[in-house]
DNA sequence: AAAAACAGTTAACTAGGTTAATTAATTTTT
DNA sequence: AAAAATTAATTAACCTAGTTAACTGTTTTT
């Protein structure tokens, strides 16, 4: 009844991909104590400079909650929730903002930083393997694909 | 303290399109009172040639909800959850299998049918001005370049 | 000084996922 | 042919991640 179609097919293979790396990240976090979505908030608070988020707005100052809702495309409650379990878990550390009162300044503590870094040996290694037989040109050019989508998509989200 | 790493970058890209176009995906089906989750396991039911399982898992038979949690890699369980929902809302029917009555064949109603014939159609419409800006051949490059890396990661799967 | 906007929290809820134990039907083994 | 193992599905108890709506305090705007 539905058609091979191309279109579609691109899109299921993305989502595939983007599962199972997700799926197999949770296996190397998992061993660390904490699940991929509080690794990807630990990523956020070191910067990591492939987030995406990161290229449309550079930060100077420590990232508030407000900023992570914005950067993972969740409401500010959910922000709250997962952090709490990652400050229970002593990894991030919450300080009241010297200038605004409202605003809370979030950092790695000690032991979270070292867990980011002990991760990201992981990761590397990970994509490495994963990413082996393509070249340089040929990830730039996924990338602008990706990249190309992206746009499109943002522009029909702001005509509604 | 992260290095700026072309793989990473890669990996980002990937989750947030996918991210990206399933949140665009719950608005669509959220109209006709599904979740994406729910309307993926429809084009299980009907067969929709573009989804990866059903070319490594040619199917003639209608599909168990065993196969549904094959193809969606979860677990039974959480199938007969779903599908619950999905027999609820008079979209699904379950039919016991004559040969062997442990199996219940699954099948889309009449209603379930004419609901994804009509998502189809949005999905179609929505997809070509996604992908409107590239050519039959950068999307195989994408779909040959997702594929690769599926197998790699299957192949480290088995290895455990 | 009052009103509006902002940052964050809490409470009550939903979707989607898990594992472990259970039932029932079919195969395999002995 | 009876016992044991396997298979398909379900149920119960639980977890993670997400939501909206109502609420506290601060800071800005008017």
């Amino acid at each position: 009844m539905i058609k091979k179609n191309i279109n579609a097919s691109v899109i299921f293979h993305i989502i595939k991909l983007s599962e199972t790396w997700k799926r197999n990240g949770d296996n190397i976090t998992q061993e660390f104590g904490i699940t991929t979505q509080q690794w990807f908030i630990l990523l956020l608070l070191v910067k990591d400079p492939n987030i995406l988020y990161f290229k449309l707005n550079p930060h100077e100052k420590p990232l508030m909650a407000k900023e992570l809702a914005e950067a993972l495309n969740v409401s500010r409650a959910n922000v709250t929730n997962l952090l709490n379990i990652l400050i229970k878990k002593k990894l991030v550390a919450q300080v009241e903002d010297g200038f605004d009162k409202r605003r809370k300044r979030l950092s790695l503590t000690d032991t979270g930083l070292r867990m980011v870094e002990k991760i990201e040996k992981v990761r590397n290694e990970y994509n490495k393997r994963l990413f082996a037989k393509f070249s340089k040109s040929d990830k730039l050019a996924v990338i602008e694909f990706m990249n190309t989508c992206l746009m499109g998509m943002n522009n029909e989200a702001l005509l509604k």
